[in-house]
DNA sequence: GATTAAATCTAGTACACACTAGAAAAGTCA
DNA sequence: TGACTTTTCTAGTGTGTACTAGATTTAATC
């Protein structure tokens, strides 16, 4: 029962090497078994399907996430202002999906280009992980530090849209890293780049 | 020459709507044809490849989003806010590629998902089109109406992304339309989800 | 209406893909 | 070592894909 194990670890890590550089189509049972060493048939003796090992590292993908994010809220003193939560949980979503291992960046990655089944195996998943978002934000608007006059579905997803399609630009190799990414995206959404007072037409939705 | 002009448009408008709704992989040649009562192989008589004819579709698409985001800043008054521009042209964008035609929408909706060789031949649009965006950027930045501690390059990436990311989720039938998305990502990147004073950690990259 | 050109179709090729069946090898443990 | 189990390989199948060649039909021109 160990090598079995082993491998079928390598081929989860090898999987969700390939989704998060190259996506979901160019990702085959192929070249999954080429970058370990094995002949692709040798791959079903592990996952009855593709779809079942992509679903398997996607699963992992976003529990790390939650995780990351969790962990990071955890940590705060328990008098923090709403604000520096929000900030927290950004950052830390930006070091999990950009800085972080292959596992969140599968999932971001190949967003929008699974097919319908896997797509809706994670729907599920990606609701949790909205939540955490929405009592952020509930959070900040009721105890009067966040505006209230804008959809707070629609500013949840304008945060994690923000976060996610990071990883169609980030450079690991740049000077920017994700943290930066991270507090630039807290800097400009909660504070604004705005300098001076506010004007706030009124935006309801 | 005046039947073959029609068909021709025909089947580029038929790829764009299927490129904005199901992707560049399920986009395939037979089902190009089929929403058009054709052949798959007539497609060949008019493209010569199915990435020649992507290729188009998404020129189409990116010159339409420009085309819109310029026309917006043309109508604005010569002593506008530096702020303002930077309103106009997200409501622009997300009109664009939310609201607008197939065309932008494919071409938002594929970003990722393409070959090699289209990937790189739509760079240097993309590059264009990020360059509008960068002036805005410098404008409000030097004009003092926008903070200066950040990097320009990532506020830029952060703004065009949330607003790409929408494509995603955003959802035409519901209250929420196109310009409220973008006027939801204007009051978040500019005047910021926070009441009252910003406290501004120097973030210097 | 006949002749030519344009446009589409029929019928196929070649290839990459996910996946299967059964033989072979490698590992386990008495 | 030998019997047994686990793991991997060899060799294939079927399907969907982009694309091609040449016949056939439709449209335009004189």
């Amino acid at each position: 029962m160990k090598k079995s194990d082993r491998t079928r670890q390598d081929i989860l890590d090898a999987t969700a090497s390939s989704l998060a550089t190259v996506g979901y189509t160019a990702t085959t049972v192929k070249s999954i078994a080429e970058t370990i060493g094995m002949q692709d048939a040798s791959i079903y003796y592990h996952f009855s399907s593709k779809d079942e090992l992509v679903g398997e590292v996607l699963d992992i993908g976003t529990a790390r996430a939650v995780t990351a994010v969790d962990q990071a809220l955890a940590e705060l003193q328990d008098d923090h202002d709403p604000r520096e939560a929000l900030r927290v949980a950004i950052i830390a979503h930006a070091e999990a999906v950009l800085g972080g291992g292959d596992y969140p960046r599968a999932n971001v990655r190949t967003f929008g280009q699974l097919p319908p089944d896997l797509t809706h195996r994670h729907r599920q998943g990606h609701r949790n992980y909205g939540q955490i978002w929405t009592r952020l934000i509930d959070d900040g608007v009721e105890s009067g530090a966040l505006r209230g006059d804008l959809n707070r579905s629609v500013a949840r997803l304008i945060i994690i849209g923000a976060l996610c399609w990071a990883i169609e630009w980030f450079d690991a190799g740049e000077e920017v890293s994700a943290a930066d990414v991270g507090e630039h995206v807290f800097q400009m959404v909660v504070n604004g780049l705005s300098i001076g007072e506010h004007e706030s037409p009124a935006v309801s939705v």
